[in-house]
DNA sequence: ATTAGCCCTCAATAATGGTG
DNA sequence: CACCATTATTGAGGGCTAAT
């Protein structure tokens, strides 16, 4: 996999074979050298962590997500928000699929009558419409006879953008450049107690501090408390 | 080329059984 | 007896195919 996976922190390409996750454990295995698991236990790969350490994340409205009835929609939403990315600020203002990648992007066989196709994609099309992140979609052809389907972002995916982008200038302007107060005497002991927690449960220590500055303590209490049960699922 | 009906798959819910 | 886990049932969605 050389080429595919671009380092946050690292601020570069990886070309090491790695895999996404470094270890699984399942139930009743042995866990370290005397613990028995007590459930399955996933081990994010190392580059993994540190990306979604770093908020290298696309972000998605999952209670949106989750709303969104046909999954050939959802998976849709999870690929025109990240194309609908790249076509901000352009003149082009819309994106534009060939019918036979979508094919391989989608968990959809490819049809052989347009018709098919049609009647398989504008469902999810439609609903996509309809709630608003998509203003609309049209077909059209190529001059090597291949589908092409036309995507204008709507109103939501805007939104969206726009919230992401506020984001990731925050965490970069507050959380992230080290500032000339940002000494260990700036936080608290019991800031300083929790950023180790996070530490301890491979956050980057940067990423932690980030945190702590711009949560509220206890929220983040909680979430570590969901980190240490969400692993075992 | 398009439409409609049948069949298969998957997922959500209900029912059953096993355990503390 | 209550609770959790596993299994059975049902329903919806999508693909395949035959008829138009």
């Amino acid at each position: 996999s050389v080429g595919t996976f671009y380092s946050k922190e690292g601020k570069r390409w990886v070309d090491d074979n790695f895999s996404l996750y470094d270890r699984i454990v399942f139930k009743g295995k042995e866990l370290t050298n005397s613990e028995i698991a007590d459930s399955n236990y996933l081990f994010l790969g190392s580059w993994y962590l540190q990306n979604l350490n770093s908020f290298y994340v696309k972000p998605i409205d999952y209670n949106y997500f989750k709303s969104l009835k046909n999954k050939i929609a959802s998976r849709l939403y999870e690929i025109l928000g990240v194309k609908f990315y790249g076509v901000r600020n352009k003149k082009q203002d819309f994106i534009c699929y060939k019918y036979s990648t979508l094919c391989q992007l989608l968990p959809i066989t490819r049809k052989k009558y347009i018709s098919m196709a049609k009647q398989q994609l504008n469902p999810s099309n439609n609903e996509l419409k309809d709630t608003g992140f998509i203003s609309k979609y049209d077909w059209g052809e190529n001059s090597r006879k291949e589908w092409l389907i036309y995507y204008w972002p709507g109103e939501r995916a805007k939104e969206e953008m726009k919230r992401a982008k506020i984001r990731i200038v925050d965490l970069q302007t507050e959380g992230y450049l080290p500032g000339p107060k940002r000494g260990l005497e700036y936080f608290s002991q019991e800031q300083k107690d929790l950023i180790d927690k996070l530490v301890e449960i491979n956050v980057s220590r940067i990423t932690a501090e980030g945190l702590i500055i711009n949560y509220d303590q206890q929220l983040i209490e909680k979430w570590i408390e969901a980190i240490h049960y969400a692993r075992a699922e």
